[in-house]
Formats: C-alpha cells, sequence, structure tokens
RNA sequence: GGGGCGGUAGGGUAGCCUGGUUAUCCUUCCGGCUUUGGGAGCCGGCGACCGGAGUUCAAAUCUCCGCCGCCCCA
C-alpha cells in the first residue's frame, strides 16, 4: 500500500482517504450517490449517536414519508422557489403516469407541516420538538463529492419545532445553536457561528444562523444551519392554535439540521498525511493490539495479547487484536490510516518484562508501560487528553486561517488571501456592497459573527469596507 | 447552457496515431515457501478492452450513435 497524497493536496487526499480508510466506496453507477463501506457505516454511527444523546434530551424522534406531493411541496412559495431546480420528482406508478407527482424529499418542512397543522389545536400543544434523521435528495449539477455534495444525503437529522409565538420559536433557535455547539464541541470541530445575508438564508426563513468550520485548503464548509421560520410557514399551512382566551393565533416555528458533512469535518479537519484522526469516543477501533511474533515465542505473546484484548473488551472499549499475517510495520500504518487512537504492542520483550509499547493516534510517540498499569480509568485519561490536543490543534489551525481586513483598496490581496482562508471585515450587508466583494475577490459573503469568540480581537461594530456606513463583522470565503 | 478530453482486471496504467502473436507493467486479491519491533522477499495463480451499430479477411485500435466520467468557460 503507497502512501496518502498529503493532506495539502487536500482535494486528492480526501478522495484517497474515503477509500482507502473504506469510509466510502465511490464507484456506485450514480452520479453523486456512494455507498457506505461498515467501516465508514460505523464511523458514522457512532458520530450520529452522540448528536442523537443531545436531540433526545428534548426532542422527540418521529419519521416522516419520502415522498411528498407537488401539491404541499409547493405551496409556501419562497421555499419552492429555492429547492425547484433540484427536486427528483416521481412521475410513474409502475407504467400509469401519477395525477399528482411525488417528490423526494429535499428536505422535510412541506411533509410535516400539513400533519403539524392536524396536531397543533391549542397552545397547550405547544412547545412542539421533533426530529428525524433520514435520507433526502437534491439533483446536485456541480461537483458531488462524498459526504460533502451529494445527490442523496444519507444523514439528515433535521429538527422541528412549533412554538406560540416569535419570542419562544427565538429561544428555540438559541437553545438549537447551543445543542450544536455541544456537539461540535464534542467532535473538536472549530466553528464559527454566522447570520446568514438575507439572499443567503433558508428559503422561506425569517433567517439563518449557520455553523462553518474552515477546512485545509483553506474554504468554509457549512457543517449545520438554525432557522427562525417566524410563521411565514404556519400561515401557508394554517398551522393555528387557541389561545388561553380564546383567540386563534399562528404559530412560530423554527428547523435546523446537521448532515454527514458532520463526518466529512472530523474526516477533514482532524486528518494528518498517514490517514484519519478521531476523537476516540468515535472512533471505530479505538485500540489495536499489535503481537510482535517472533518464531519460538508466538504462544507467550499471543497469549498475553488475548489476555490484554479480554481485558480492554470487558471494561467496554472498541478493540481489535490484528494477528493477520502482515508484518507489524505494515499493521501500524493500516491502523494509523483508519484512525485506531490506541496502539499497543505487544512482542517477546514485552512479554519478559511484563510490560507493553504504547502509541497515541495524534502524536504517535512511543512509550513502554507496565501491564498492570493498564486500566479502563488510565485508557480514558488518554482519551481525554487526545481530545485536549486534537482540539487545539484544530483551533490553532483554524485561527491562522483567519485573517482581518479594513480595507478594499487592494482587492487583490484579499482575493489572494480567500484563496487559501477566511477574511473578515466589517460589512453592511447590503447586497450591492456583497455584490463589490464578490467580484473583487471572488469570495463570497457568508455571513455576520453572532458572537466573535476568539477569531478575532475585532468588535462587532465598525464601518463597512466597502461604503463606510454602519458595518457588522463579518465572513467572506470560498465555500464547498 | 457552451466547449474540450477521456472510458483497457478491484485500483492505477501501456498499447490506439500507423488495424494483425498469448493485450503491457505496477498494485490489490488467492495459494505456497520464507519472514516478522515502521509499508519484506521469492515462486505460482485468478482477473480487463463501457454498450450498440458500421467499415474490414481481421477492430482495444478507424467511423457513427448511446451511456458514463473528468476539465474549462458562462
Amino acid at each position: 500500500m503507497e502512501r496518502l497524497p498529503p493532506k495539502e493536496s487536500f482535494s486528492e487526499w480526501y478522495h484517497e482517504i474515503i477509500q482507502r480508510a473504506e469510509l466510502m466506496d465511490i464507484r456506485y453507477p450514480v452520479k453523486g450517490l456512494y455507498v457506505w463501506f461498515p467501516f465508514g457505516f460505523k464511523l458514522r454511527q457512532l458520530v450520529y449517536s452522540k448528536l442523537r444523546e443531545i436531540m433526545d434530551r428534548d426532542h422527540d424522534e418521529v419519521y416522516f414519508p419520502t415522498l411528498i406531493p407537488e401539491t404541499e411541496l409547493g405551496k409556501e412559495g419562497e421555499h419552492i422557489k429555492g429547492f425547484e431546480d433540484e427536486v427528483y420528482w416521481v412521475t410513474h406508478g409502475g407504467l400509469d403516469e401519477l395525477d399528482v407527482k411525488l417528490a423526494l424529499r429535499p428536505t422535510s418542512e412541506t411533509a410535516m407541516y400539513p400533519m403539524f397543522k392536524l396536531w397543533i389545536r391549542s397552545h397547550t400543544d405547544m412547545p412542539l420538538r421533533v426530529y428525524q434523521i433520514v435520507n433526502i435528495f437534491r439533483y446536485e449539477t456541480k461537483h458531488t463529492r462524498p459526504m460533502i455534495r451529494l445527490r442523496e444525503i444519507t444523514s439528515f437529522k433535521e429538527a422541528h419545532t412549533v412554538h406560540r409565538n416569535f419570542e419562544e420559536a427565538e429561544e428555540q433557535v438559541n437553545n438549537a445553536i447551543n445543542l450544536y455547539k455541544e456537539f461540535y464541541d464534542f467532535l473538536a470541530i472549530p466553528y464559527m457561528v454566522l447570520r446568514r445575508p438575507e439572499w443567503d438564508k433558508f428559503p422561506g426563513a425569517a433567517y439563518t444562523i449557520a455553523f462553518d468550520t474552515i477546512m485545509p485548503d483553506g474554504r468554509t464548509m457549512q457543517i449545520g444551519t438554525v432557522h427562525h421560520l417566524a410563521n411565514n410557514f404556519a400561515k401557508t399551512f394554517e398551522i393555528k392554535y387557541e389561545t388561553p382566551d380564546g383567540d386563534h393565533e399562528y404559530s412560530h416555528q423554527t428547523c435546523y439540521g446537521i448532515s454527514e458533512r458532520c463526518v466529512a469535518a472530523v474526516v477533514s479537519v482532524h486528518g494528518d498525511d498517514l490517514g484519519l484522526v478521531l476523537p476516540f469516543e468515535v472512533s471505530p477501533v479505538q485500540i489495536v493490539i499489535i503481537p510482535v511474533l517472533y518464531k519460538g515465542k508466538e504462544e507467550a505473546v499471543m497469549e498475553r495479547a488475548k489476555m490484554l484484548e479480554n481485558s480492554l473488551k470487558s471494561w467496554g472499549f472498541r478493540v481489535v487484536l490484528d494477528d493477520s499475517d502482515d508484518r507489524p510495520g505494515a499493521k501500524y500504518y493500516k491502523w494509523e490510516l483508519k484512525g485506531a487512537a490506541i496502539r499497543f504492542e505487544l512482542g517477546p520483550k514485552e512479554v519478559e518484562s511484563e510490560e507493553v509499547t504504547v502509541s497515541f493516534r495524534d502524536t504517535r510517540e512511543k512509550f513502554r508501560i507496565g501491564l498492570d498499569e493498564i486500566t479502563a480509568g488510565k485508557i480514558y485519561e488518554w482519551a481525554e487528553e487526545m481530545k485536549k490536543r486534537l482540539r487545539a490543534k484544530a483551533f490553532d489551525t483554524m485561527k491562522a486561517r483567519v485573517r482581518y481586513f479594513d480595507s478594499f483598496d487592494n482587492p487583490e490581496m484579499l482575493r489572494e488571501w480567500i484563496n487559501r482562508g477566511v477574511a473578515l471585515v466589517h460589512f453592511c450587508m447590503s447586497e450591492e456592497c456583497a455584490e463589490r466583494i464578490e467580484e473583487g475577490t471572488s469570495g463570497g459573503i457568508l455571513g455576520s459573527f453572532e458572537e466573535i469568540g476568539e477569531w478575532c480581537e475585532k468588535g462587532k461594530e465598525g464601518r463597512c469596507i466597502i461604503c463606510g456606513e454602519k458595518g457588522v463583522l463579518s465572513a467572506v470565503s470560498r465555500a464547498y
């Protein structure tokens, strides 16, 4: 097995690691549709079980159908305008043409909300908070990539909530932002929380807050969105309730989603030249044991390796004892490619001294430790330290890709920077000024910062870099 | 939407211009021997010309149509 392309060549690196680490098989004969390998699916499952755990605290999981009648999909004018050129249609049942075409859901608002109309009758029916994890379809025409741009998004976690008024829905938006922060903090993925400009918000929403992370090539990737729908959809779908006073009001709604881009982010942000680097909790193989077998000493080594394996398994860890015929070196590379967080090497020397050699995936340093010192607590301690290192490294990398610009005198400088990273500017959020920036730099306005955090010492308020009017701190980048 | 390039084993490729032997090489995979502390070696083996039509004694190779993919421009 030859080595991966360096991560600096991100596009090729990503393309290769997806296949070599057996995340997805890209050979399925339809553009934009890919197959999850068992290993990749396990990673997906581990990442999503965290997401589920977070959602399950105050959401109920539901399932709505894949097919949406044209009559419902088309009801909300803005919404359908936003999706019409990327909807897949089911037009036939067998040989008969359907009277009402059925859309493969591009997202489920229009599947759910006609039912919400039936579910919501009184103010006591709210808040309603549900979510589902389903596949959705979008007819992408541009460059498709596994987990990043797909025609079938296989793992769309979409939450939908209904509230009594705008303020309560807004509170839910803030809750959702916090849930997503918790999720990405858990994965040690840095993010920016940005309010999308008017022209880029979710079709039908009052406003959209997005999570963007920065990929190794400096482009940004949207990894989560939270939308305040106000009562726009409620009016369209007649989701009304009776107040305590006996009046009838429209509900206010929110929806928020995360797709398998969260897995792409884990792969892309933490991975290195040798392959996957995964947070311990989501690594399909948390610990790998490599026996080093010299002839005549195989039995003693294997016996000890199996004992170690049994202990680790009994503590609940995902362990592989790799007793295949490959040489130890080949196994080291293989399991580094697959992101095994901790590696134990066990050979005659270790058996002799009652020790084991340990290597962490992220640092790759090696050291020996007494076998009796290996405890569940020790492993958790190591996992926690690794998480801290991953987080620190990811944040440093991201910080280095963000730079503040206070002038547009030299668009060429901005353009050059945006080819490598994210530019922060103060910006008035007008479409005219946005066009000037986009023409001059080939970057797009991602949005304005909801909170600034450690990305920049600059304040939220400032003069627009183009027109000099009142502006807010905003991000400009090339986006996936 | 407009233009260009391409499709040969699981993956990557040579051959195509100038039609003609058993379709090249690397890798993966399978079997054997040997080895094992950072991608071992040797021997043997399995496995491919995108689909259709045409030209021809003869097509991976030339022509046309289709399907699929990639790149550039809008």
